[in-house]
Parts: structure tokens; sequence; C-alpha cells
DNA sequence: CGATCTATTCAAAGCGCTTTGGAGGAGCGC
DNA sequence: GCGCTCCTCCAAAGCGCTTTGAATAGATCG
């Protein structure tokens, strides 16, 4: 069934039809609705690929997946994209994803743009340094890069959340409570998120005259094992840390296991904070000790990215280019005092720096 | 840029550059061979909704994501598209998914095969019962299901793994080493997998005469939290099981808090073996006490249900309709034989059945 | 009453691609 | 030289929709 044989069915020209389907006023209410009486009962519905070619709207934003990275990127992407798709779905946009090998992103970027499928593009996974932003800008399609580069001040629509300062904030709480030694446990380094974590949590220490020793740093993939494995480094050093940043819940998870092996109890022999982007699978308030977070919502992020590419991809204006969200401290049990008589290792130790 | 002007551009019909670029056999391998150079030197890209239309062909297919079920669901959905996103990359085929509110995907189905958006169609997380499976074979698309439901015997194309067969061989490995009480932490029960997980389990059982007793049974998403939740309430009872299979790794984390919490050593006081759907940032492997798992890679299922929907659309012939893949019982540390000495409850005890 | 609006409707021209049905020329056998 | 087949290439007809530019009819007006 197609617009033709509707308008023969009706008596009317495709024109009317048409029109009487995509709200034009200039069409009789009285046929207008012959015309949508008719799309009921036929079940018409109109071929897309049709209206695009004829509107040169596509009526489907874009965004890149990154495929296979086995970094728990997946993770964070799937939550992200239902973000994504609870907006799309009451705007009735649809996403195309474009899956692509980490490194080809910008071709499939091109790809994409080129085909005409996407009226707009999603870059998610922002590096501290991305070359995909200018291949963005060099397309002639509205963007939203989620997060972004790290330096200069971005100069495209972006929509983040204030990672610097949240670490900041996880970390000042850490020293009020009287830590001098905190560790990291980061996402990949040339991820832009992670280099802000790192950054924020470096101003914080340098309010108390400490720096951020890389010793004390991890920067891996966001897994479990990289989390245990970390903390494990860090449990067996001479002058291990008395809390850790851990810059995901899985990473944190790693980290409690690592703990508990060592018998040691979180909150009281060794603080803890995570970064929670809010998976329903995976609550920070659920851990043996409940975890004291730094919360924003990655899905409500995507569902946010959404409403403005499609706002955006409708011609929409005055939409705000650029925001950042800043993230909740959360405190819940896996921060305490610095413990004052020692565990392990040398217990209280002033590390000051310059 | 477009055909007609690269056709212009090389004192070509547009036939010929089209037929060049598709490559049909008419052409001669010289003027072929100065298309291919345009187009590399013009960057064109053929405009996918003008091929759509033209040959009916859409080159993606589709998927319908549930959105915000908070089960737990969007964890496997995401390793699942990033298989099928790797064999769609290769392909150079898109995926178009169209999130759905539970519930409402008869009709974001509908939606997506009457707009001609997609050549294929993609069902996953089918319930036990699944109306949407005649939704799909009413439409007029090669489809595909992920899983297939529970009774009658299929008929349609499906690709599911053994998941009777594996929790019955997981079962009788722990009745082999002794076990006789037995609980399973499953996944919501209306899903078929989790039906067919219970009705292994309760074939191995039958076969030591044993009754699978519903009190044994958690149907819940599968998150950490109701996998804590469910071995607490197992550890809590009287005669509390010996071993307990878990339909997810995510609960298996759960279970491995509690039984860790109570002060028992999994793999000796206690058995656990959990189904491992193979996510890159959860490994059993690297749990404090390995787990046993039954395992089928969720994102290698992912790619072989792309593999064939892209045969099928592309109107290969042949491709065996229904698959199921066997998953492999791998044992690590988490089973043992039954304890023999009581430690909590009333030790060995069998509970024969009719 | 002829002229000017206004409210509806329509025919037809694309959108950028594929594909059908030739056309022109080279090569071949007779 | 003629008819034939091959090999290349082309003009033009769609695919199903939107949209421009008119046409028609009824209403309004001087």
């Amino acid at each position: 069934m197609n617009l033709k044989e509707l308008a023969r069915l009706l008596n009317l020209s495709q024109t009317t039809v048409s029109r009487a389907l995509n709200g034009y006023p200039e069409v009789n209410e009285a046929t207008r609705q012959r015309v949508l009486q008719a799309v009921k009962a036929t079940g018409y519905r109109p071929n897309k690929a049709a209206q695009r070619l004829a509107t040169g709207k596509a009526g489907s934003i874009g965004l890149v997946m990154p495929t296979g990275t086995g970094d728990g990127t997946d993770l964070h992407f799937a939550e992200f994209l239902s973000g994504l798709g609870e907006i799309a779905e009451t705007n009735d946009v649809q996403l195309v994803i474009d899956p692509s090998r980490v490194g080809n992103e910008a071709m499939a970027f091109q790809r994409l743009a080129a085909s005409g499928t996407v009226d707009a593009l999603c870059l998610s996974y922002v590096r501290a340094s991305d070359p995909r932003i200018d291949t963005l800008k060099s397309l002639r399609l509205p963007f939203l890069v989620h997060g972004r580069h790290v330096g200069s001040a971005p100069d495209y629509p972006f929509m983040d959340i204030d990672n610097c300062g949240a670490f900041r904030d996880a970390a000042r709480l850490l020293l009020q409570l009287g830590h001098r030694r905190i560790a990291l446990l980061n996402g990949l380094a040339d991820l832009s998120f992670a280099a802000r974590r790192h950054e924020g949590m470096g101003e914080a220490l340098a309010e108390y005259g400490i720096a951020l020793e890389e010793g004390f740093c991890q920067h891996t993939g966001m897994t479990e094992e990289n989390g245990y494995r970390g903390t494990m480094r860090f449990l067996d050093m001479d002058e291990a840390p008395t809390a850790i940043l851990c810059s995901s819940i899985v990473l944190a998870l790693g980290a409690t296991r690592a703990i508990n092996q060592r018998g040691l109890k979180i909150g009281r022999d060794i603080s803890l904070i995570a970064h929670d982007d809010v998976f329903p699978y995976l609550k920070p308030e659920n851990f043996s000790t409940p975890l004291t977070t730094t919360t924003s919502s990655i899905r409500a992020a995507g569902a946010r990215v959404a409403e403005r590419l499609i706002g955006e991809a409708a011609g929409r204006k005055g939409l705000p280019q650029q925001e950042i969200w800043k993230a909740d401290l959360i405190v819940r049990a896996s921060t305490g005092p610095v413990p004052t008589r020692k565990r392990r290792g040398t217990g209280r130790h002033d590390e000051a720096a310059e």
C-alpha cells in the first residue's frame, strides 16, 4: 500500500493525501478525516526511504558504536543508548548505529553523514585529544559530543558531566577525613573523562600541598579484573593508600574483592569512593559496604543528548550549545576517617609535596 | 556530489557509473578503474535513501531495543549488540534500533517493517510465550529470533543456546559431587531462557529422584542485588541448599557477596555455578573463588545472528533455519563435593521426591 | 455582473539511485 | 559485404514521497 494507491482509493490526488497526513492547513478538515480513516483501515505507512529522498530529512540520529574494545566500554554504552532510546522513541526517531572498529570511527561518521541516513550525529567516548571531533565539524550535519576534549576550550556543542569537579569533591572529602595517601583507579588514560578526573583529584590534593603521584594512579579499562589487580598493587605498597577513588563501579567491584581478600574493612581500614553511572543491575548502595559515590546517570545523559540532537535536527534554535552537569557526591559507608592506629603499612604519614 | 555529477565528470552515463560501482560485469575494467578513481577523489557516497528506494533493499537490519526495563537486560543487550555490530560492520550494514517500551514492541516491529528502513528483523529477549513472534511471522520480512519460545516446536528461524542442556549438565555435575539440595537463581520467569534452564535443572534432579522445589527457585531480574537477596534467603533456610545455580554472572556476584558475608567458603561450604555470557568486564575466572560456569558468548551469538540475517536479507538460501549452540561447562574452583560434616543446617540429607 | 479573493484540490517535477531495453561498434564466419 | 554475436555503454523509466505552481469552484465585492 503506497500513497498512490491510497489516493486512488480515496479519489484524491497524492498531493492532498500527503498534505492531509503531514498536517498542512490547506486541506479541508472533512477530507483530512477521510484520509485518516483510510490510513487506519489500510494500515498504510509512508515509505521512509522515499520520504528521506524527498525531504532530505532522515528521521533518525546516528551514533558510532565502538566495537570490540573489551575494556568495559560496552557497559556504559548500553546504558547511554538506553537513555537515547527513550527519548528517540517518544519522538518517533530511530537510532542508526554504525559499528566501527576503534580507530575507524572517522570513516564511519563520514559514511553515515554522506549516505544521508541520519539527521544528526552523536559522538561518545571522547578521547582527551580526539580527531573525530574535527571530522564531525567538517561534516555538514548537526552533532553533539558526549564529553569534551581536554586542553583548549571546546568550540563545538557538547554535553558532559563535571568529571573534574566530581573527583575534586570526592578527594576533598577524603582529605577532610584525614586521608593523605589517596589512590586512583581510573579508566584508560586517553579518555577525556579519565583525564579530567585525574585532574580534579590532583587539584584537591594540591590544596593540601600533596602531589598526586603516578604510582598511586592506574589507567586501565574499567573491568572488575583491573579493579582487583590495581587495588592489590596498591595494598602491597609499603606506604599503601588509605583511600581509593574508582572511575567506575565495576572497578570498585574488583577493589572490594581485593580489599575483602586482604581482610580489611572498607570504610574503616580503607576508604573507597567510586563514580557511579547508575546501572540498574549494580548499585553502590548494595555493596557489602555501601559505596560513597559521585553520581550522575549516564542514561539521563543519553536522554538529554537525544533531546538536543532531535531538536537540532528539527532546526530548533536556541538550545544551549554546551552543557555541563554536576555530579552528586553521595556519602555512604565506604568512607570514613583515616585509620589512626596502623593496621598495615606505616599508618598516617603526610606526603608533602613541593 | 551525486551520481549524476560524477557521471558528467567522467563523461559517462549514470548507468555505467552505477554498474561500475556495483560490480556488474558489463563494464570495461578500464572504465571501472576510472570510476573508482573518481570516487576516491571526490569522496562520493551513494545516497542510501535513494538506493533503498530504487532497490527496495535497505542495507540495514533492525532490532527492537527494550528500553528501561531495569532488570539487567541492558547488560546482555549491549554485548549482543556488540556481536551484531562486528558482523554488520564488515558487511557494511547498519543497525537501526527502534527503542520501544516493553509491551509496545509489536508496534515497533510493524513500524520498522512498513517504513522499509530495514531488510530483516531480529527479536531478542524472547518470552516463554511471545506474541511478538506472531507479529514477526505476519510481516513480510526475513527475521531471526534470538532464543525461542517454550512449549510447541518453533516453526520460525531462530538461534538459541541449549539452555536446558546447560543447566542439566551443571546440575548433574553438582549431583555427581553429592549435592542434593540445589537452588536456582534465575532470570525473570517469563523469559524463555529462564524457563529452559529451570527445566534442565529439573530434569537432572529428576534423574536422582529429586524434585525441584519452588522454594529453591528465584525468578528475578538479573541484578547483583537480587543475587544477594536470593542467596541470603537460601542461606537462611533450615535446610539450606549446598549448591546454587545462577542464570547470570551478575547474580553470581550478589551470591558471592552473600556467601562471603556469611563467612562461608565457596567451593567448600557451598558450590556455585553460573551461566556466563562472557562479559569482558566481569570474568568468572576472576572471582575470589573462580567460578564454574556454563559458558556461551552472547557476543558470538550476536555475530551469528547478524551473519544469518544479512545472508537472508541478501536472499541467500540454504542457511540453517534453526540453530542451537551447546554451552560449555567449565569447571573451576567454585564447585566441590558436598560438605560431609555439617557446617550450617543439617548437612547431608536426601530429599527424595515422588 | 464581471472581477477579485479564498479555500481546496490537482498535475507534474523532482529527490538520487537502479535497471530495463536497447544502440553502436568491433570481431567473426560465410 | 552481410548478418551475427559480443562487448560496452546509454537513455529513460521507475522506486514512493514531497512540493511547486496552477487550476477550479465558490464566495465576496465594487
